[in-house]
DNA sequence: GACAATCTTCACCGATCGGTGATTAATTCC
DNA sequence: GGAATTAATCACCGATCGGTGAAGATTGTC
């Protein structure tokens, strides 16, 4: 029972998504989830709790979306070096273009003070968990499939180094760095491949 | 003539930069830089002065004192591939080690906001070029004295790589990422060197 | 329709933010 | 030693921070 909300919590979720994303945690004030909200605080207090119970949810739901977009075409068996070169990129291509919040909402917390908070940390170590075992995965479906031959320890130092070129486009797309240099970077990863 | 200071001014610096290395700029608040000097705001003011340029100096001091610990080694006219792999394992042995403010300021003060200002933009796009040029300076060395066969465009995609691996392992470090994974990611990067 | 529960609205809280005015203490020039 | 100049100290500023109290509006239950 009681008076019925008169927004739509999906949406409310996707904005503060947004804006943290953007702006990550220290940088975000209320002022700012109001605004990109279109509601008053405490309206947003009504939802998830206070502005860090707002941000967990937000890395939660940046985990879904961004493992979803970028993450799951690794994460399907009939990946391989094609979905590899593919991921790095698409993030490339997404430096250029300069559209969207920018880097990964992850990587750029992974920076802040708030990192240090149990809660945030698991989720932070989850996200990096996720995209080390994506490569992984289409490394070990590639080396199944014969496109190359790898030993396990190989590897598993390829998937992390994989994982630290895929966090570098990151770091460097949000930065502006020179998209020509990010895409010398991936290109040379990729020929490493094989 | 007029009063003279009662502090270290080089002590002071060396302070401010420790602060802001540690906490980036917008989490640094003029407490915490009174706090890490041992001076009041107002003294604090009689140095660079406000806030911001106290963050530019910063910015400054860090490439000087991070270029001369880390890149030095590879501009150098000796530098080669062992120079390559010593400065990415020495990344891995401070995160390790666990001392020092950790990482690189630059690299996490590009995902701050700060970044957008005019003035700071120019000071992180120069010390990434440094760095950049730092690598490709090593690898011309070692294709120079016969460490290493590339053609002019290998080296410089070649060189990419590497910046962003350097970067990766910065801002994995920072965020407290297994000094193991971080180990494999270095290793398969060197390994792939040759 | 009485009641309880929930949401909306608005104003407000103490704390902290970056930055400064005013006074006093030290130093040099003449 | 007097004047001028600069630093040190302390209190203080308006703005913004994250968060909340209180009252009215809307809903479901009975």
């Amino acid at each position: 029972m009681g008076r019925q909300i008169a927004y739509d919590p999906v949406e409310m979720r996707r904005r503060l998504l947004d804006q943290f994303w953007a702006a990550g945690f220290a940088e975000t004030s209320l002022s700012d989830l109001e605004a990109a909200t279109g509601l008053n605080r405490r309206q947003l207090y009504n939802g998830p709790g206070d502005k860090r119970a707002m941000f967990l949810t937000a890395l939660d739901d940046f985990s879904d979306v961004a493992g979803r977009r970028f993450l799951a075409a690794l994460e399907d068996a009939r990946s391989g070096l094609a979905e590899i070169a593919a991921l790095l990129r698409s993030f490339v291509a997404l430096a250029r273009a300069g559209e969207g919040p920018g880097g990964c909402m992850v990587c750029s917390a992974s920076q802040e003070e708030i990192a240090r908070d149990p809660d945030v940390a698991l989720r932070i170590d989850a996200y990096f968990a996720r995209i080390e075992q994506a490569y992984r995965t289409a490394l070990a479906n590639a080396a199944g499939r014969g496109e190359i031959r790898l030993s396990a320890d190989q590897l598993e130092s390829r998937a992390a180094h994989l994982f630290g070129l895929h966090v570098a486009l990151c770091i460097l797309g949000r930065a502006g760095y020179a998209p020509d240099r990010l895409e010398r970077m991936a290109e040379d990863a990729i020929a490493g491949l094989t």
